[in-house]
DNA sequence: GCGTGTTACTAACACGCGTTAGTAGTATAG
DNA sequence: CTATACTACTAACGCGTGTTAGTAACACGC
């Protein structure tokens, strides 16, 4: 069953040399002179046993576990279609691989924060961690501060002096919410991503009130809904504005997922996009641009931002670099015909 | 910076205890008898120095990491748009989570398969292995079996006795493709979700092919296209079906991802659904009811699958149960708009 | 008073590796 | 010919925990 485990003694029983030197010669230990014949040896003996060296061992001796953490800040099921988390695991593998690292992957409820994440970086289950959708009411990030261990932030969190990569959302939103002003739009409803508990939540919705604010339209709550995270919560908070009667003739919807939901109530109450309702979308999905009208939405590379996130993680790891710096990604406005703008 | 480390050690001096007394009482092992004064003593230490057990060391000595991998056989970019993944993930979570494990999430190459998980298996640095898209062409898979490593398999492979969970991909296929026979259609387009070396997109490739079959209807490989997981692959393949003048009066699109870059195309040469083209897909993602028209496709339940794959899993470690099992899920043919039935 | 149990613990080993300090042996300099 | 330096290694410690074998103290029956 269980096979004989070959270690770094057997290797250097058969090598005839020192379990050190099977040590430094696998580990390339420069500073250290070994003769090439050794070398040589001491490689062919480790292939030939097929040698793994075991990783809780290398770990424990070595002080670090050659795993980064991604703590997702959500109740389990907003992420069964979250395709934003796909391209951030898609951007993540990338760079996360080229350093020779594993990614471990964990969900934590809003509520029991403490425990969940701060026991693996305690606990040296992890050398590092990378937070995805931080929320002000968060405390065991204080913590992790504390103990300096090397944490950043996929999203932002005003205060906490942690690295961060972000997008600027209250100024995307307001460039979305701009375009539909633009069209000659007065009455636009909103319907954010998710709790306003998010910080990127809540600055969407702060981008809208701006936009609104800088013409001066006035901020009407009737117009606003809190959406929450999935495709479903989008139909459900669009046939709540329709039910409630709310008068508008764009909406704009602070991510595709959602607008996608929005669309399918929009339709069902006969409501044609983009003659009678203007739809603007965010994050710019993967599928955005087949849907029917194509959707205009504010492009973010998730991607993207996950190379710089886990990229400026290993800095934070090597100990060099600024220790805290905060990223801010380009967005952009893509048009495409949901709006009304292009024919 | 770095905070000293406390140790078992520290808690058993603390408390006035030896060491192994601390961690027979933080590990609860019964059939060794601790006063209740003692033990309350090393709870309450533990607890004022904040002591966490380093997940390295008890490892290494408990021969056991309390971590799963999950393994993804894709390129990383296929990934990106993946909501049966995020699906998967969910309801890996619950279970997890239930069973005090972490979750390990990797992807390797199609190629260079062997080393990638192989390795992280032998390393311990995993307890058990969930494979995801295994392949046929996959030869590591062996090399796991005669370690007697725990693992199973999303999905399945024909051959290789593994324990597997899994829907019947070609029945399912074939429901979908008879319910287009049974309204009528007798040209009828396919679009696979994937590579034919992946299971799954052979075995519903070969459903569409035993429905037409059974109709006495020749499979024509010109109605035939060979899809690659995401919405663009579905869009390129549509397109092309139609450049190359195809004549179809339905499509049989096995996956939903797919199903949407394949209508967007539908929509631009300006067929109509369903009354023009008729459009069944597969996997019933959260977004498939929202499209427009509301997608007719085979629902499976990726969550659920993900629920009794780990299970498995947690049974096959543990040892007890029947070694091996294979476990095939219930599909369902959901009837929307797209296929034209329901009116 | 002796053997047998039971209770409540502890000493000591094992897990497999990284790493530092040190040591023979040989080459080079003065 | 001795002092210094370098090469090519190795012995031994430490990482922090789980676990087995053992022990002192005490109770009990006869």
């Amino acid at each position: 069953m269980a096979v004989k485990r070959v270690t770094s003694q057997d290797v250097a029983d058969y090598a005839g040399v020192s379990r050190t030197t099977v040590s430094l010669v696998l580990n390339n230990v420069d500073n250290i002179k070994i003769s090439p014949a050794t070398r040589q040896r001491v490689l062919e003996s480790a292939d030939t046993l097929g040698y793994i060296p075991d990783a809780a061992a290398q770990t424990l001796a070595g002080r670090r576990s050659r795993i980064i953490g991604l703590i997702l800040t959500r109740r389990p099921h907003h992420i069964a279609s979250d395709v934003f988390l796909t391209q951030i695991l898609n951007g993540l593998f990338e760079i996360v691989h080229e350093n020779g690292m594993r990614l471990l992957v964990d969900i934590v409820e809003p509520q029991h924060q403490k425990e969940a994440y701060l026991q693996m970086a305690r606990a040296n289950r992890i050398d590092g961690i990378l937070l995805s959708g931080p929320r002000a009411d968060d405390e065991a990030l204080n913590a992790l501060e504390e103990d300096g261990f090397p944490a950043v932030l996929i999203g932002q969190l005003p205060g906490a002096n942690f690295c961060s990569v972000d997008v600027d959302n209250r100024a995307a939103a307001r460039m979305a919410v701009d375009h539909l002003l633009n069209l000659g739009h007065t009455r636009i409803a909103c319907i954010t991503n998710a709790n306003l508990s998010y910080t990127a939540a809540a600055d969407r919705l702060d981008g809208y009130r701006q936009a609104l604010h800088s013409r001066g339209l006035a901020f009407d709550p009737d117009l606003v809904r809190e959406g929450d995270f999935d495709v479903e919560s989008g139909y459900i908070q669009m046939h709540d504005l329709l039910e409630k009667g709310a008068q508008f003739t764009a909406a704009f919807v602070a991510s595709d997922a959602l607008a996608l939901g929005a669309k399918a109530a929009l339709r069902e109450r006969g409501w044609r996009i983009p003659e009678q309702i203007a739809l603007v979308g965010f994050d710019d999905l993967p599928y955005a641009q087949y849907l029917d009208p194509p959707l205009t939405t504010v492009r973010i590379s998730a991607v993207e931002l996950a190379r710089q996130a886990s990229a400026m993680l290993f800095r934070v790891m090597d100990g060099d670099g600024p220790a805290c710096r905060q990223i801010t990604l380009d967005t952009q406005l893509i048009v495409r015909k949901s709006c009304g703008a292009e024919r």
